[in-house]
DNA sequence: TCTTGCCCTTA
DNA sequence: GTAAGGGCAAGAT
């Protein structure tokens, strides 16, 4: 080997797991025999000696191998036999896979190396060095940080999957050390995926810190003393031994006596006949197709390759093979394919990738690429330089802007403001965007910063005065002609409507992210950026600063604030670019088009609306809780013989379990004794009088912190109402949030809960009035699964667990025993929430036997239900996202984890994701079409909130009753005409005063 | 001052 | 057993 050559090290165990948990499962079709990970790895390895790894010509590999690891038994494990102890099992349909994936390295003429007793990484480092002494350069495809210790001015890592290459920066930006001190950082703060014990309390930042400081493990060990810290002093002293051990452990061995010397490395023509046999006989038509080309081997000619899998048989090969199909599709299609869908025509049955040939490259891989058109590339490919953003100081540059806005068609637009809350917030400036790179900042109400108490305080030369400027800009953001975009438009639509401009037509960058990758991600602008465009924007952080000394915006210098605010648009622009193109070549223009981005300007009126709260009232009943809890506490501490603090699970813990010896129940995550409300009652039950009292004042405390004393500062300075704030993207199944103040959990259940629900008052003159779906979600549930007796239970307007219950355990409805309806309505309830045995037994307090013989029951008398969940299961293993009856995607990415435990809870949430989804979707439908109906009918009611299943609105006393039925008819009607739901739903309304009365 | 854990409120 | 937001205590920074 010399200093011309360039060798390849690919990490072949980050490769197969990679392939195996990024893709859904893949069977080969004659036997069943599991090729979901070779399939994946033949991809990234075929693309790996497509594309090479390295852009510079002349530069390409000369040596390449795949390093696999021989067997978990290591000279590691002797050192320290907790050594990856806690790695489970490989699933079991990966096991065969891995000598199947051995033959396709060779298959594609690529050497494959691994050696008894040495992990992947220790032959990686040590034919690294071999290299790098030859002044060779290096290249290591892998994803695992502890191969970073390797990188040097000749090594390098890149990561294939997330086109991520490491050079020695990168590697200071991660462990905030050099390579050469990486071992160090590790040996100091350990790994919990490798079982690397480390030091406890130190982490990734401080290990650095003191690396840094002392310079390597030896010395800080050494000189552990003079740290200041007290428990970190001690923690250095007394763990000194498994620092030193955690270092052999982390530290990567470059002297192993490799039995395949470093030159016979040297790549050699791919085979195209084998590679071509192997993978016809693997079943993978695409990449075989593609593979047959490039190489120029005959594919009709070749037969696929014979080589045996133990349990498996060995396929003919005569065009009997081709790439299983995903089993489960269209679970939801009975109910969505069998009713026209004329508004969400890509329903539940049309998933894109699932139709496609490319069965080899399944759905749910992230493949940005292929979804790429022109201006996407442009987008993300153009340098982010916020140097490069114009101030737009004059009435005439703004005007040269807007005509370039018309000039375009569409134009990126952002606010800059003093307030997260768009109700109190004042405008500061606008960005606009009409190119990648082509962005501007217009200031209007910057305020000089270092103004004290006494000066300062003026607005700053070089802004347009506001109103001139909105002048300008309104009639271009109220112009259909021009598309405006903006990441979370919602804030600011709310915004300038207080500024008098309504902004039409839009399209959101936040609401194009959530249509397509619901579950995946969030749908910030920063992390959109990362994922997308490979750019961190500047953070609101730097130009702000946190905490105490945040400032508002309009403190902000104009040049600082050019270049945030600009690449605000800049960015939101691009984002468009990449994502807007997904929405058609991903069917899910309808689901944009008619749940998402109509929401907006609703919920925006909504939320400047706000309700009012009577303010007395809470303030009173403040008072009274207050008095209640001392009540309570007197007690409580006269029981417990001392006094501590309530409020502290730990201390409370310590009375009961610890002092009062009683018998404790359930631990916490952590290890500590529970104390939560169901323990307490259990303890109460046996007729300790003290968990009792906890519980009530738990209850008052609540009441009183989250509510009575929490609420009155939410109302508006001005309109004395309160406005909340709603998420359209925050849930994964479609349903909204609501936050500062949340008005979706304000208190029912109680007598005292009551109480605050009735401080939500209509303004005189005016009735609340409360619409809610009666049981929208096992209508729903009835409907997608098409259960008869559910279906026909809901049509006769019966009563639905008393139904379950006479249907489980054959009593009739009349006199029944209200304790069998309570078991069947918690069955039901199990059922949406993808019931287990478990939660059912917790939920009853009944054994887990026991709950287990109910749900026996009740599938066999709902055989439909169960073959429903067992169908959603396959649906979300093989696609990796579950749809609603509009067409939303839920998506699981993770659901294929070999973890048992987390295995079953994504395939719970995604049971239950299809129903609580499609719910929401139909409250979302009848919003956007309520104002409509309510105006067509001219009437005066106003939408306040939206509870999940009720929606709340105000209206004048003399409308009351021509509202109702108006408000009832839009609700029970929403699904039309898109659908037409198989089961009646059904909605109860009422007015009064307050909310509780509504209610 | 910030983050994590625990507990509680709703549908 | 599903989906959320939020207050307070405690510990790390």
């Amino acid at each position: 080997m010399t200093a011309d050559d360039h060798l390849i090290l690919v990490d072949g165990s980050t490769f197969i797991f990679r392939a195996y948990h990024a893709l859904p499962p893949l069977t080969r079709k004659p036997d069943g025999l599991p090729v979901g990970a070779v399939s994946g790895f033949c991809n990234m390895l075929w693309k790996l000696l497509q594309e090479g790894l390295s852009p510079e010509p002349g530069d390409e590999p000369t040596h390449m191998a795949v390093i696999f690891d021989h067997s978990s038994k290591t000279f590691r494990s002797d050192i320290y036999p907790e050594y990856k102890a806690h790695r489970p099992e490989p699933p079991e349909d990966l096991i065969p896979q891995f000598g199947l994936i051995r033959e396709a390295t060779r298959a594609f003429s690529v050497h494959c190396v691994e050696q008894e007793g040495f992990e992947a990484d220790d032959l990686i480092a040590t034919y690294a060095r071999q290299a790098a002494a030859a002044g060779a350069r290096v290249t290591i495809a892998s994803g695992d940080k502890d191969l970073m210790q390797l990188i040097g001015p000749t090594v390098k890592m890149i990561d294939t999957m997330k086109g991520k290459t490491f050079e020695e920066a990168d590697v200071f930006e991660k462990f905030g050390v050099g390579p050469d001190k990486v071992i160090e950082v590790q040996s100091l703060a350990g790994d919990s995926v490798d079982n690397v014990p480390g030091v406890p309390g130190i982490g990734l930042k401080t290990a650095a810190l003191l690396i840094n400081e002392f310079g390597d493990l030896e010395t800080l060990l050494s000189r552990a003393s003079e740290i200041k810290q007290n428990k970190r002093r001690e923690n250095l002293i007394e763990f000194a031994e498994q620092a030193r051990v955690s270092k052999q452990l982390v530290t990567l061995k470059q002297d192993v006596p490799v039995l395949v010397p470093v030159d016979h490395l040297a790549v050699t023509e791919i085979d195209g006949p084998k590679a071509v046999g192997f993978l016809k006989a693997m079943g993978f038509t695409t990449l075989t197709k593609r593979v047959a080309e490039t190489t120029g081997a005959e594919l009709a000619n070749i037969e696929p390759a014979d080589f045996q899998v133990p349990g498996w048989d060995v396929p003919d090969g005569k065009g009997r093979l081709s790439p299983a199909s995903p089993t489960a599709r269209g679970v939801a299609a009975p109910a969505a394919s069998s009713t026209s869908q004329s508004e969400a025509g890509d329903g539940a049955s049309s998933s894109p990738a699932s139709g496609s040939a490319q069965a080899d490259l399944p759905a749910g891989m992230m493949v940005p690429q292929t979804v790429a058109s022109e201006a996407a590339d442009a987008a993300r490919n153009t340098t982010i330089d916020p140097s490069t953003y114009e101030t737009v100081t004059t009435v005439e540059r703004l005007k040269e802007w807007v005509a370039e806005a018309y000039e375009v068609g569409t134009v990126a637009f952002d606010t800059e403001t003093t307030s997260l809350d768009a109700m109190q917030a004042d405008l500061v400036g606008v960005s606009l965007a009409t190119a990648p790179g082509k962005a501007c900042y217009v200031p209007l109400g910057h305020v000089d910063g270092e103004g004290d108490l006494l000066g300062g305080g003026g607005l700053l030369p070089g802004q347009i005065p506001l109103g001139e400027a909105l002048a300008v800009l309104k009639p271009m953001l109220e112009d259909r002609a021009v598309l405006k975009i903006a990441q979370n438009l919602k804030y600011d639509w709310l915004l300038m409507t207080r500024y008098g401009v309504d902004i039409a037509p839009f399209d959101d960058t936040m609401l194009l992210s959530y249509t397509l990758d619901a579950g995946k991600g969030g749908n910030g602008m920063d992390e959109l950026s990362e994922r997308w465009l490979g750019h961190t924007p500047i953070p609101f952080k730097e130009i702000c600063g946190s905490g105490k000394s945040m400032i508002t915006f309009d403190k902000v210098a104009i040049d600082k604030a050019t270049a945030y605010a600009a690449e605000d648009a800049d960015v939101t622009l691009r984002l468009w670019q990449v994502l807007k193109p997904r929405l058609a070549s991903e069917r899910m223009a309808t689901v944009y088009e008619t749940l998402e981005r109509p929401m907006v300007p609703v919920l925006a009126r909504m939320e400047r609306r706000g309700i009012s709260v009577d303010r007395q009232m809470l303030s009173r009943l403040s008072g009274d809780f207050a008095q209640g809890m001392a009540a309570e506490e007197d007690e409580i501490y006269a029981l417990a013989g001392e006094t501590f603090n309530i409020g502290s699970p730990k201390q409370l813990g310590d009375i009961l379990f610890g002092k009062m010896g009683l018998p404790g129940g359930k631990k916490t995550k952590t290890g500590a004794w529970s104390t939560s409300a169901s323990v307490l009652e259990d303890l109460a039950a046996e007729g300790h009088e003290l968990p009792s009292k906890i519980v009530a004042w738990r209850q008052l405390s609540k009441l009183k912190s989250t509510y009575t004393d929490a609420l009155p500062g939410f109302i508006h300075p001005e309109t004395k109402r309160v406005h909340t704030s709603y998420s359209l993207a925050a849930t994964t199944t479609g349903r909204l949030s609501s936050s500062e103040p949340n008005l979706q959990n304000i208190p029912v259940r109680t007598e005292a809960g009551r109480k605050i629900r009735k401080a939500f008052v209509a303004t005189p003159g005016h009735k609340l009035i409360s619409a809610d779906y009666s049981q929208i979600e096992l209508r729903v549930l009835a409907h997608m699964a098409d259960i008869p007796q559910l279906k026909k239970a809901f049509a006769d307007g019966l009563d639905i667990h008393a139904m379950t219950a006479s249907e489980m355990f054959g009593v009739p409805i009349e006199g029944m025993d209200p304790s069998v309806r309570r078991r069947a309505k918690a069955i039901n309830f199990g059922i949406i929430y993808g019931i287990s045995a478990f939660g059912l037994a917790a939920q009853l307090g009944i054994g887990r036997g026991e709950a287990s013989d109910y749900i026996k029951t009740y599938f066999e008398r709902f055989p439909g239900i169960r073959d429903y969940m067992e169908a959603v299961k396959k649906e979300v293993h093989a696609n990796g996202y579950v749809t609603t009856i509009f067409g939303r995607k839920a998506h699981y990415p993770d659901v294929n984890t070999s973890n048992p435990n987390m295995r079953a809870f994504y395939e719970r949430a995604a049971i239950n994701a299809p129903i609580q989804g499609s719910a929401a979707d139909i409250l979302r439908r009848a919003m956007v079409r309520m104002e409509d109906r309510l105006s067509h009918s001219r009437l005066d009611a106003q939408m306040l909130l939206q509870v999940h299943d009720e929606l709340i609105f105000e209206v004048p006393d003399a409308q009351v009753e021509v509202t109702l039925p108006v408000i009832r008819e839009v609700m029970e009607k929403a699904c039309e005409p898109a659908l037409t739901l198989s089961v009646p739903l059904q909605v109860d309304a009422r007015a009064a005063d307050n909310w509780d009365e509504a209610h």
